[in-house]
DNA sequence: TGCACATATAATCATATGATTATATGATAT
DNA sequence: ATATCATATAATCATATGATTATATGTGCA
């Protein structure tokens, strides 16, 4: 299996995204859940502006892909991006988030859009 | 094969010491061989203080062992570390830094205790 | 049309980061 | 003993980061 990376400074560059513990965990979720801001904001407890512009660094390198559903933008992971793999490798060593999406069920503040 | 890693907060806090160029190139190299402080400010054209610096963090956290041979400090990978797994795991998608070993050593800055 | 909700952006600010220069420490060699 | 080499630490500074508050934008609904 060949290296996901090929040039250091992109690697440093992709792991200081991730080397914040709400981005990091973010992208963790996002993994296996599509999430909207409000959610994030709940899951968080912190300031929507705060969740919205670690969104915007994920964003603008293109690591997640926004969708609006009606009132609410859906936030995923974008597994076409030519550094996904490295993203996985690293998402893929960390433990599951699923409590955090279980407890917002359970408050009933889970968005569902169908 | 389980997760490398259980908590959140260590993980990011580990993945903000690799988020670094200078230090993610340290890691990669010192994964391969050992080095030398004056090996790393020539192989990075950088400050000796900046050098010492950045091996500071590595060593706080203990990702590194330094090891005296005379005049020189050498450091190492800690492979005992108890995130060295995770560690472990993303250096691995980097590509090897061999030729900056072999331009030193080409010059004859390449520094050999035995 | 106008209000409420969801999200984004701007302005601001405290703290963290990473480099430099200057200086201290510690080992070797003469 | 002292000069020299290798490294560490301290002080300083410019820039980056991440949060907050205030405000703007965009959608759905009465």
């Amino acid at each position: 299996m060949g290296k996901a990376m090929t040039d250091m400074k992109r690697a440093a560059q992709l792991l200081k995204l991730l080397s914040d513990p709400t981005r990091l965990t973010m992208m963790k979720l996002l993994q296996s859940h599509e999430c909207c801001v409000c959610e994030f904001v709940e899951i968080f407890g912190m300031s929507q502006p705060a969740i919205s512009q670690h969104l915007r660094k994920l964003r603008d390198i293109e690591l997640v892909n926004e969708t609006r559903k009606g009132k609410w933008i859906f936030y995923s992971i974008n597994e076409e991006h030519a550094d996904y793999p490295f993203i996985h490798s690293v998402l893929d060593q960390l433990p599951a988030q699923d409590e955090s999406i279980a407890e917002l069920e359970a408050q009933g503040l889970r968005i569902c859009c169908e």
